[in-house]
DNA sequence: GTAAATTTGTTATGTTATAACGTCAAGGAA
DNA sequence: TTCCTTGACGTTATAACATAACAAATTTAC
């Protein structure tokens, strides 16, 4: 994996923008915060965004259609890594423990089918949105 | 739950037409097939698969932007299913059995947070296209 | 039967994502 | 060096997905 300095100028600014935020972000959302950069126009973003992801420096939720940095060391180790998504303060949780591989394991096993990708998102309240 | 027949006309002819398919659809594709009758209009299209997903007889794909015609029959008591999509023939299996639900609950646990919904979805390549 | 509430249809618009094409920079062959 | 190829990047335009806002029709409560 390249070193962090030696990311091309567009990668680093959209990973730098979505590291601040620590939340979801739309590639629009991202769009705006980067307004002023070279970065100005949706393609851009996208196409960043596709190589970190590559990289495993961000992820994509599907259910929200948005993208977050990664910030969980193991998720690169382990490869599948399940997402716990607050629907009040947005905070995401990244789990990547062996119990999560092995369901996808399974899974792909009982259904007879070899794995490409997974996307495994839970929406909820979490502990301190609840004792609000 | 309501019976087939009792279903309002938008509702009854985006269910036929999800079911005729077998696959998923985006709204927009439904929107075609209904060319030439009452729907003719996303929304009416989105109205419609709102109120079949609150019933259970859809299911809505987070990863593909789409929507299919639930056919298991025990996910509607289970309540926590998990999708299997080849990426080439676009056939979609429906696990919802106690390790699906038992996977969830203890992600939820770990992760203390109140599940309100999720999302599993598992893309790969499934053993017949393999064999082709 | 009538008013209030809900559902439905329509238009317009907002949001997310990619196609198509032109330009430029890097690297290799003669 | 000069030319050529290749791939990355920027820009414009457009495609694909989804909802807001309001008007018309229907249902419900009394």
């Amino acid at each position: 994996m390249k070193r962090r300095a030696e990311l091309p100028n567009n990668l680093q600014l959209v990973l730098a923008v979505l590291e601040k935020k620590g939340h979801p972000m739309s590639a629009y959302m991202i769009l705006d915060q980067l307004h002023g950069s070279s970065v100005r126009a949706p393609l851009q973003v996208y196409r960043a965004l596709e190589k970190l992801i590559s990289m495993g420096q961000v992820h994509r939720l599907e259910s929200l259609n948005s993208f977050i940095a990664c910030n969980d060391t193991s998720c690169a180790t382990v490869g599948v890594t399940a997402f716990v998504i607050c629907e009040k303060c947005e905070q995401v949780q990244e789990v990547s423990d062996n119990s999560v591989s092995l369901f996808i394991t399974e899974l792909a096993e009982k259904a007879k089918i070899t794995a490409v990708k997974s996307s495994i998102e839970l929406h909820g309240i979490c502990g301190a949105c609840e004792n609000a």
